[in-house]
DNA sequence: TCAATACTTTAGAGCCGTTCTAAAGAGAGA
DNA sequence: TCTCTCTTTAGAACGGCTCTAAAGTATTGA
């Protein structure tokens, strides 16, 4: 068996991230980019992989679901105190919280204008502003 | 001894949110409602009654935190995974969210316009819009 | 006023998401 | 290939929070 190095556009994304392509962090990022973009815990995404028949430990989903956040390939999303959520989509946009059942959807940019800011205090600089439309459905 | 009842403000609070004016819940009131506007966790303000000699459980701390923001009286916020916040300002207002230390700070209604709002999906009504500026110090 | 009732508090155990540890495993460069 | 460094892992540990069930306290109605 020949070791046939492959070049995919993940293997790609990780190098460029400085993070070494190893199977488990192949895996998951197949898993996570693959279709549509989505909002995803550490337990949903060790689950799946569970299920693909691909073998990682917990530690491991926590670390990568980490190292891909400062690499900017996820973002965090923390509405509910106790369980983060990443998100797939990493371009700029907001989200809608249903309080229901605890779900995120995204909201694009230019759905949502905010045309006025305040000016930070103590010459802080603005890193991001996240808009969360909490919605009932009933 | 007499039995001498006082109608204090906070009392009057309790009693409206159909919550009896126990001993842990007037102290505790009394402690997160004097003063300025606040973000606090349970266990600062656990920490907070032990130091003003009040004796509480931390149970208690939690239940009570979570019936006045049932009440209306508190405002829970959740921008950290794995803490939350309760702001004793429920008015209509957003937050600056300081990366560096984590801490809050309210940001009046009137300094962020947000002029634009999608129609949320499957006829869920907006319950409230929370904007977080997140800003880092250096 | 007093008993009966319903609500509240509490210590401690337990839960759950997440992080830590340290030892084994695997990728990369020479 | 060898060596160095980075990565993964199981399992223990941690922190915030919730649950339990028993004791305590406010309220009601007679």
């Amino acid at each position: 068996m020949t070791t046939e190095k492959r070049y995919t556009p993940i293997i790609s994304k990780l190098r460029d991230a400085n993070l070494r392509p190893t199977r488990q962090r192949i895996a998951l990022a197949e898993l996570m980019f693959r279709g549509e973009d989505r909002h995803i815990s550490a337990e949903m995404l060790h689950k799946e992989a569970t299920t693909a028949r691909v073998s990682v430990s917990l530690a491991t989903v926590y670390n990568t679901l980490h190292q891909f956040t400062q690499a900017g390939l996820l973002r965090e999303i923390a509405v509910e105190a106790g369980r983060s959520y990443f998100d797939t989509n990493t371009s700029n946009h907001h989200h809608f919280y249903f309080e229901n059942d605890g779900h995120l959807e995204d909201v694009h940019a230019d759905e949502v204008v905010v045309s006025s800011l305040p000016t930070p205090p103590g010459g802080a600089k603005i890193s991001r502003v996240d808009v969360v439309i909490r919605v009932r459905q009933d």
